[in-house]
Formats: C-alpha cells, structure tokens, sequence
DNA sequence: ACGAGGTCCTGCGAGC
DNA sequence: TGCTCGCAGGACCTCG
C-alpha cells in the first residue's frame, strides 16, 4: 500500500537510473493498468523519448519525458517499480516493462492491477496537479493548512486525512498512526479538531512522514522500494496492524473497527479522544 | 454540492 | 485436507 513515504522512496530509487537515460522500448503486458490510452499508442508515443526529471506528488511517480509530457505511475495497492539490470518477464505480474538506453529495465509489476498509468500532456499534468492537495512535507504546509485542510463538511477525521484533494499523500497506515500520535480519535468529525489538535496533529504527522522515509517506508505485505526490498518503518508502528496488543502509550487495548469509511480503523480507545 | 457506498483486482488466511 | 468466503484499500463512479 505504497502512500508517500513509500511512493518517495521508489521515486528516489529509481530516480538516478532514469533521468537522462532514453526510453529504447516499452512492451505492456497488461493493458488494463492503463488510463486513457491503449496499450500500443503507449508504446510507440514512448518509445525513442529521453527522461528528463522523476518526481513524486502525492502518492504518484511522475516521470517527465524531455517534451514535457508525464509518465504518471499510481501503484495503490500492490504496484511496484523497480530498476534491474535483467528484463524480468518471466514474472506473471509485470504489467509495462521499459527498455532503457543504458541497458537497464524499468519495470512495472501489479499483482491485483488496482494501480493505474497515465501519459499526460503538460497541460493535462497540469490539470491533474491541480486537483491534488498541498504536499505535507513542503514548506508552506502549516497547521494551519492542515486546519484547512480539516475544515467544511461533515466527514470524520481520519477520512479528511486520506482525501487526496485535502491533503497529498496519507493513506491509511499513517493516518491511523498520526492520530494515534497526536491523541486524535479517528471517528471525530475533522470540524471538531482544534487549533491545538491541528497543530499536534501537524507536527505529529509531518515528523511520521519523515521518519518513514527515513526507514524506506512501510512493508507490511507487498510495498518494496525501486530496488527491490521491503522498507522498514513497519517495526515502528503504534497502532496499525496492531489490534488487542497493548496501547505502547497507557497500555489500553488497541481496537480495530470498520466504523471509518468501512476502512480498517486502529485506534486506542484510552488515549485518543 | 457534498457525502455515502459500490466497484475494481488477486492473494491470502480464517474457518468449516 | 481442501474448499469457500471475506478481507486487504486507493480512487473513481454512481446515486441520493
């Protein structure tokens, strides 16, 4: 479950093996990761094109061709991309396998094909940005954008966090765990956090954030980094995946609900009010 | 206009 | 032991 953590670290993997490299061919293997395009159009537009940047927004690659024109990568689920030296064809779950100037391969592997890939014109990326919310992790991310952020409807907290067109990049793992830190239960409505609580809440999730790309994000089942390995951040988790262990902060119980959005909710119900 | 709920997809683990 | 079923969840879609 790549979230930004996990989507930054793939972007940085991958990054130095692709930017100035040319793109010398593209085979789909699955075209139903596709969005807006067929899988042949997708291969001959690619194919001769050089990499000039590979970034991340929200919890996409973006992989910007010379032209202006975006490979845009959401893995949701279960998607992965990896640099090798070796085409790896033989695995049954690569969807788009690139072929690179300087020998490499990019691949692109989707056990349940929830992810999606987009080839956007500048104006198109543009337009596709512009629907995302602020990224957590830039320097005019404020509590008191987060409070924003939170403010206006009638939607419980923990799903304001996880909308992207609110705020870029969190997803269950650590929206479950930023509230945890910041003693925020998940099921109050976002309207209800105070000024004090955004700001707890900001600085709890910008450091979670951070820490979790230090440690090369999350594994908890399929997530691996742009080489391949699982990250490390799971061993820190407070309370996902956590239910009925001990509350590491009194010592509660953690209960695991479906109450938020029918999504897998962990919460102590001791110390998050 | 906004929010709730269904849908997609496959592997895995619980339970019978 | 082998099968079925529900769950994992991000984001889009439809409906009210």
């Amino acid at each position: 479950m790549p979230e930004l953590p996990e989507v930054e670290t793939i972007a940085r993997d991958i990054r130095p093996h692709l930017v100035g490299a040319v793109i010398r061919g593209v085979r789909v293997l699955k075209a139903d990761i596709l969005r807006g395009i067929g899988p042949r159009a997708f291969e001959r537009s690619l194919a001769g094109c050089r990499i000039a940047a590979v970034s991340r927004r929200a919890k996409h690659v973006v992989i910007r061709l010379d032209d202006g024109r975006r490979v845009v990568i959401q893995p949701r689920m279960t998607g992965s991309l990896l640099v090798s030296e070796a085409p790896v064809t033989a695995d049954r779950y690569v969807t788009i396998a690139v072929r690179l100037s300087t020998g490499r391969q990019l691949t692109y592997r989707d056990v349940r094909r929830l992810g999606a890939v987009h080839l956007l014109s500048a104006e198109a990326w543009t337009r596709y940005t512009a629907r995302l919310g602020p990224e957590p992790l830039e320097a005019g991310f404020t509590a008191a954008r987060l409070a924003a952020a939170l403010a206006g409807g009638r939607l419980a907290v923990k799903k304001a966090l996880m909308d992207q067109r609110r705020l870029a990049g969190v997803g269950n793992i650590y929206a479950n765990e930023a509230l945890w830190s910041a003693g925020i239960d998940p099921s109050r409505l976002a309207r209800t956090v105070t000024t004090a609580e955004a700001r707890r809440l900001h600085h709890e999730l910008v450091g979670i954030l951070r820490r979790s790309i230090r440690r090369r994000g999350t594994t908890v089942r399929d997530y691996r980094t742009g080489t391949g390995e699982a990250g490390a951040y799971q061993s820190r988790l407070n309370v996902y995946g956590r239910a009925r262990r001990p509350c590491p902060r009194c010592g509660r119980r953690i209960v695991l609900t479906h109450a938020v959005d029918a999504r897998a909710t962990y919460f102590c119900p001791g110390c998050q009010r």
